[in-house]
DNA sequence: GCTGTGATTGAGACTCGGTCTCATATATAC
DNA sequence: GTATATATGAGACCGAGTCTCAATCACAGC
């Protein structure tokens, strides 16, 4: 469903990600990479929690803590992005190798559909230079009532 | 700073909660009606921690329960919205009042700043005719770096 | 390849935002 | 005024996320 791009000239994500590490003085160790690579072997949005089941799942015993302290460095790594919070805990996404996009939210059965619309990348970027602003990301959330709920509350 | 509609026919804050309270055959009450206020006396983003704080400096005793209890009835009512999740928990803002708009996040300094963009409304529309979504709000949130903290970088 | 050392990990204690419980109080219907 | 269902307050509780610190490990320098 979520539309990928062309990935013939581009890093892996592992290249990134220990490209990231070094830049910034830290190591890069197999725990990192484990999770790395776990959070981009499924395309849904996951959280910290369902990350580490995962991980369990695999034979991996990396502690909770490893992982929570590893999920900054994929957000600021660029790999990775926050979504929403929701349910008194944060959710996430990866977003290297996918084009940008938004999430609609059904306020219904919180089910949630992504969609890509140039139009909202432009309108940032004026934003930008209205306000003399150096943009690095932009969430956009719209929440209502998908079709199918609309019906159930007549 | 923040653009004020035009007051002359709007239902006051209050009248709207208890239209809402009523509508939900929920009671009104001194405490609801007081939490209500004190959210409306001030114009700054704010969170609920602080917003007992400025209860407790009127003199007014409300729990801590009360408060957490309220906010999502003001938020369900349309007075007040979610702005952003940071430092571990929720910040708000009251909107009843004013118009719509956004937040550039300084990534920096986190100084906020707000924007108001006809465009983005515009692009929120057509999303939700394309999806068959019936939209009842949207958070726009770009993060990036101000001016003063891009001069600071270099 | 071995060594030294500073970064990283893991286990579990801890923090703190937010929720729940239940006895008491109170708004509204009659 | 009375009945009753809803709301409040105090504090216990929950759970996401952080911190601590001893043990481990990645990597630079030899």
């Amino acid at each position: 469903m979520r539309p990928s791009l062309n990935h013939s000239k581009m890093k892996s994500e592992l290249e990134v990600f220990r490209e990231f590490l070094e830049q910034k003085g830290m190591r890069s160790t197999p725990e990192r990479e484990a999770i790395l690579t776990e959070v981009f072997a499924h395309h849904d949005h996951f959280d910290v929690e369902e990350l580490i089941m995962r991980l369990r799942h695999q034979g991996l015993r990396i502690s909770r803590a490893s992982v929570y302290r590893t999920m900054p460095l994929l957000v600021e790594s660029g790999l990775v992005q926050e979504v929403f919070f929701e349910d008194g805990h944060m959710h996430y996404e990866h977003i290297y190798g996918h084009e940008h996009h938004c999430h609609l939210r059904c306020l219904g059965c919180r089910k949630i559909i992504e969609f890509r619309n140039g139009a909202v990348e432009e309108v940032e970027k004026r934003i930008g230079q209205d306000q003399q602003f150096e943009i690095t990301g932009h969430k956009l959330e719209i929440y209502g009532y998908c079709q199918a709920c609309q019906e159930k509350k007549d």
